[in-house]
DNA sequence: TATTTCACTTTCCTTTTGGAAAGCACTATA
DNA sequence: TATAGTGCTTTCCAAAAGGAAAGTGAAATA
C-alpha cells in the first residue's frame, strides 16, 4: 500500500502559541493582570480580589510579570512608603487574549450547566 | 486620613478566564489541538508534529481533551485496527483563543529580538 | 524468521506549582 | 502601650507536571 506519509507541519501556529503560553502560563498570571488592569494597585487589594491566591504565589507572579514588562512596581516615597503595582502599556496587548478566554469561559460554563 | 477603600472587584472577568484556563492549561493542550485541527490524526504523527512532546504526556493530554469533548478517539476496525484522533466541532470554538495567542506570540518575538 | 511500526504503558526521577501557617519590620491607630 | 495593617518572606510539605528510557503486544514487512 505504501501509504506512509509524513505528518502535517503546524509549527507556524504552534511556535508562536507556545511563546505566548510561556509568558502567561499558570493559573494566576492572567487573573493578576486583570486585577491590576481593573485598577487594583496595592498588594493586599490584588490578593483580596483573586480568591484563593496566597501571598507567596502573588509575590512570585508579580515578579515574573514585572520581568516581562507587563506591570511595574512603583515605590511611592511618602511616609509611610507605599508600593503600587501598575499595568505597563504592553499589558494592553493582552486584551484580545483575555477577551477570547473570557468569552470562551462564559460559553463553556453555559454548555456545562445545560448538559448536566 | 481614612483612605481605606475596598479593592475593585474583577470577578466578572477573572472567573470565566479561570474556567477557560482550567480546560486548556499546561504547555501541551493547545499545541495538540492545533495539530489535530491541522489534520494530524495518528498518535505518532501528532507526536512528531510537536517538538519535545513525549508519548506519556501526549497520551495523558489526549485523554483530557477527549473528556472535554474537544477531540474524539476513533477506532477504525480494519485489520490492523487503526486509531485516529479527530477534532470535535467544539474545538472550533477555540479558534479565537488560538488566533489571539498566535498573534501575540508573533509580536512578542519581534519585540524581544528588536530589543536585545 | 527478524525487524519494524503503532499506540501506547511503565518506571523512575526532577522540577514546578501550590497551599498552609507563621513570622517580620515598619507604621498607624486606639 | 497594645493592636492592627501592609507587603511581603520563610519554612515545610504535597501534588502535579514533565522528562528519559525502556518495554509491550499485536501485526506488518523484509
Amino acid at each position: 500500500m505504501a501509504n506512509r506519509m509524513g505528518y502535517l507541519s503546524c509549527l507556524d501556529t504552534v511556535k508562536p502559541v507556545r511563546d505566548a503560553i510561556e509568558v502567561i502560563n499558570g493559573k494566576w498570571k492572567l487573573p493578576i493582570i486583570i486585577s491590576v488592569m481593573t485598577g487594583n494597585e496595592r498588594f493586599t487589594d490584588i490578593q483580596e480580589s483573586i480568591p484563593g491566591i496566597t501571598p507567596k504565589v502573588l509575590a512570585k507572579e508579580l515578579k515574573d510579570l514585572e520581568q516581562h514588562q507587563l506591570i511595574k512596581r512603583v515605590v511611592v516615597d511618602d511616609y509611610p512608603v507605599k508600593i503600587l503595582y501598575k499595568p505597563e502599556p504592553y499589558a494592553d496587548t493582552l486584551t484580545p487574549i483575555i477577551d477570547a478566554l473570557k468569552g470562551w469561559g462564559l460559553n463553556h460554563r453555559k454548555r456545562i450547566f445545560s448538559k448536566e
